[in-house]
DNA sequence: TAAAAATACTCCATAGGTATTTTAT
DNA sequence: ATAAAATACCTATGGAGTATTTTTA
């Protein structure tokens, strides 16, 4: 069988043309050099080298062979580097799943640090809702994923990196606008919109039972799946709205964001991943969160400059 | 050091999942496949399967390798059969010089015979004098040449394959143009347009010897590299001229071919090739080309079809 | 508990070494 | 006469075999 060994000899003679120095060359005799080649040229089938005793000269088959050698071991080394980049994360794909909030704080300080740490991995983004990225996960469709906990799911991990107080949300045109902060017992006669309660349970039933100590039940004119529909709304007149202070980020004239008086519940992201997943770009791409989020202060993430990604 | 036996058995493995029937599959027991294929982890650095005592994964570095080593094993075996196939003259590149007069005789012929047996052979085509033709050959410029003898040069050898009879053309104003044959003499006070002496001393001196045993010397108006040229000058009205029979090929109007009365000289072609020539195509083309002149009548070579090549 | 991979060892095929011969320049 | 490849023969590394243990699904 032709082996590595027979392709690493006939280089080092094709390009001496001389098998004492390429016996040299390669730290072994000239007897056994001469044997490889020899059998070599068996396997093969044809002739590598013209020789007579003094002199050793390529064949046109041999120098074809030579030029196709070199490069099928050129790409072994390829091969294996790519291989190990691979293995310590360096290089692949990576398909994130996000909720669409979570777009307005964490996600664009984390994946600006990984793409510049680790430029060879391919990302894919895919805007989803916190189920749907679950079912994603397990599924293999996704490795990573920026949703609102809580998650039962034993076979995944989770990790939870922002803590975000909610805020009142008011038309800029809203009586209340022109305080510096809203006590909830004020808004019990409002309109209120909110997200369907299977999208992220805790935070609705945070919401509603905080209005309960307050005194009141929220009427609710409006639900909707997005974040963003929920300040469209409020900008358009149609209510108010308790949102993640970070949603400030995006921008929307019309509205106006107020601090609650009492206590301010919070909104979670999590990032979650499959316990068992080996895929080394996932690891990478946690460690490289975690950092990020270290070296990261809330200010950073709650109220950046338009225009950074 | 990493072997190809390893990339081999690491596709079997990779492709059955499972040691013990890879190992069958390489007609060899599991222990020694096991340790090969640690042997090979450990030299690229990563590795390449998830095992469990009762499982067998590809890792995503696993994975990438094992498409780039099934790429690296085709690409082996395209290299030898490539490499086989330049060994037996079916592959490689000619480069081939050819005097003008021979496009009009034997080498159509012979080049639509190794075309079609050997296509993947790339040929190269100079139309050159004689004497360029035996500079290029030593210098390793053309691997094969058309020639006319005589050559001296012991680092060639030559074989001739056609002698033909040459014929007077005239103009078909001429008064002898009626005639079926011409004697020589005859043409005791015509214009003569030959060739330099140089380009083919031996014909040359053979057209001018006939004339003096028929008792002239010829009267020589013009000389003219190109056997193109002399024809053209004859149906200009130049004067007359001797030239190979298989001019008439060229089809050139306002000339006329007539046969010598007395026995005609012959023009040759030869085909030359460095004698320590070691290409196998070059050795493939002489064979086609002994095989296709053997199979071919004179009139062929002499009298073809207009349009064919 | 049974299937499959790993470990422990043994053996021999062959890669590679040494000594010598052959041959082309 | 000499450099260099080939030949002959020997040595020992390591690839492959057999028997056994370990592990997890």
């Amino acid at each position: 069988m032709i082996e590595l060994r027979h392709l690493r000899y006939f280089v080092a003679v094709a390009e001496e043309l001389h098998f004492g120095r390429a016996a040299e060359r390669l730290h072994m005799a000239q007897p056994p050099l001469s044997q490889q080649i020899r059998q070599l040229e068996e396997y093969l089938g044809f002739q590598l080298f013209y020789r007579t005793k003094r002199s050793v000269r390529l064949t046109e088959a041999g120098q074809q062979f030579l030029d196709d050698t070199r490069q099928l071991l050129r790409q072994l080394e390829q091969a294996i580097e790519t291989g190990r980049q691979i293995s310590r994360g360096e290089r692949g794909q990576l398909v994130i799943g996000f909720v669409s909030s979570a777009a307005y704080n964490v996600l664009p300080l984390i994946l600006r640090a990984f793409r510049s740490q680790v430029p060879a991995v391919r990302l894919e983004l895919h805007e989803m809702a916190t189920n749907e990225q679950l079912q994603w996960l397990r599924e293999g469709k996704i490795d990573i994923g920026f949703l609102r906990p809580p998650v039962e799911d034993k076979t995944l991990h989770l990790q939870i990196i922002v803590r975000e107080p909610m805020v009142v949300a008011l038309p800029e045109t809203h009586p209340l606008a022109a305080e510096s902060q809203i006590a909830l017992a004020a808004l019990a006669n409002e309109s209120f919109i909110l997200f369907p309660r299977l999208l992220s349970p805790r935070a609705y039933d945070q919401i509603i039972g905080l209005c309960q100590q307050a005194g009141f039940s929220p009427k609710v004119v409006q639900e909707a799946m997005q974040m963003q529909t929920i300040v469209s709304l409020v900008a358009g007149n149609i209510g108010v709205a308790i949102v993640p202070v970070s949603l400030q980020n995006m921008q929307r004239t019309g509205v106006i964001y107020k601090p609650l008086a009492e206590p301010a519940p919070c909104a979670e992201v999590a990032v979650a991943w499959r316990s068992n997943d080996t895929s080394a770009s996932v690891h990478q791409f946690l460690t490289i969160m975690r950092q990020t989020m270290q070296q990261t202060t809330v200010e950073e993430i709650f109220l950046r400059e338009p225009g950074s990604e």
